[in-house]
DNA sequence: AAATATAGATTGAATGTTCATTCGGTTTTA
DNA sequence: TAAAACCGAATGAACATTCAATCTATATTT
């Protein structure tokens, strides 16, 4: 049953969330999804697979978003300016996955990891196209791609850990500053 | 002795960057760092402390290192090229520091940790002085500040993470960029 | 200068707890 | 009625931490 699979997804993140990702015990998850331990076993071969499943999980969701919302007749600016909120709404609709999100890509576990390269390769294509078009400044894309995810990431940790008060103005401003560094 | 302590230190350091927060026991680091487990505890109340102590040990440097590189004298565009650099270079010095520093302050551990609010500040700081000076943009100089700060993590990650082979003119590329979307 | 005392540093085997995982059995679903 | 989903007590390994004993270095006494 899918219920339960999204079930213990949802329990991981709150409880990662809280107690970090050592901290979370299978013992704990199982009783907070309510599901019997066993039942993990059913669905993940073990805890790390169950949490590279999770994070499989969340940049499929990230990606399908980011495709369903990107409208290729808006200008390139427009279309930059929506990334940017679509991933930054992402988190702000999932509170609890900044945290798992970052001690996942910031544990040894992501070396090596086939995941790591599609999320890379998708926002690459689309400062390549910037780069043709001669909108975006002329550097390696994966360099622009990278410092654009990160000021996403940097928004969001302000907002979460740091309590700082982002409103829809500073948001914009932030975009804004973003889309001045990388233009020609 | 300090040497036992920077040992316990530099073994952790490079334990956590190989298997993780979690997955690094304490008889491991006690092995690694060639001392008994016992000794650890003589210095550190617990784990969490050590990692702690660990965190406040590395903060410390590299508010010295900022400190000491500072130079009022220099433009602030001058000033604000050579602190990106001298975060950047202090991590390329001590290579297992990025993993730990980013699985530590996205733990919550982190969470109303007063070592916290030093960094931050200091930064803020910073920013406010080009503020006033007319030369920064007039955000919140904490918004400021954590993207500038996140700009150096991005480009660190690419490096160490990702392997994206970054020269001298690429980190010149990325300052730029970041400057021109700070300036007024 | 030698002998002794003292405190702090260090040891590592022992302890009790917690953990990920298993599996024989039960319930649900098709 | 068979297969798949589910249960949860049981298991054994691994873990953080403790502590009585030993060592080391320095201070004090003879």
């Amino acid at each position: 049953m899918v219920e339960k699979k999204q079930a213990i997804f949802d329990s991981a993140l709150e409880l990662i969330n809280e107690c970090g990702f050592h901290g979370t015990s299978m013992s704990q998850l199982a009783k907070h999804a309510g599901v019997a331990a066993g039942t993990i076993y059913h669905y993940f071969e073990s805890k790390e697979a169950m949490i590279c499943a999770l994070h499989t999980d969340i940049v499929d969701k990230l990606l399908e978003s980011l495709t369903t919302s990107d409208d290729k007749n808006l200008s390139f600016k427009e279309r930059f300016e929506k990334r940017w909120k679509c991933i930054y709404q992402f988190h702000i609709d999932r509170p609890h996955v900044l945290r798992f999100y970052e001690q996942f890509v910031n544990s040894p576990f992501y070396f090596n990891y086939p995941k790591r390269k599609e999320i890379q390769l998708y926002f690459s294509a689309f400062f390549q196209e910037g780069i043709s078009q001669g909108i975006i400044i002329d550097k390696n894309p994966e360099l622009i791609s990278g410092l654009f995810f990160g000021s996403v990431i940097s928004a969001l940790k302000m907002k979460f850990y740091r309590k700082v008060d982002i409103d829809g103005s500073d948001l914009n401003d932030i975009i804004d500053m973003q889309w001045k560094g990388m233009i020609i």
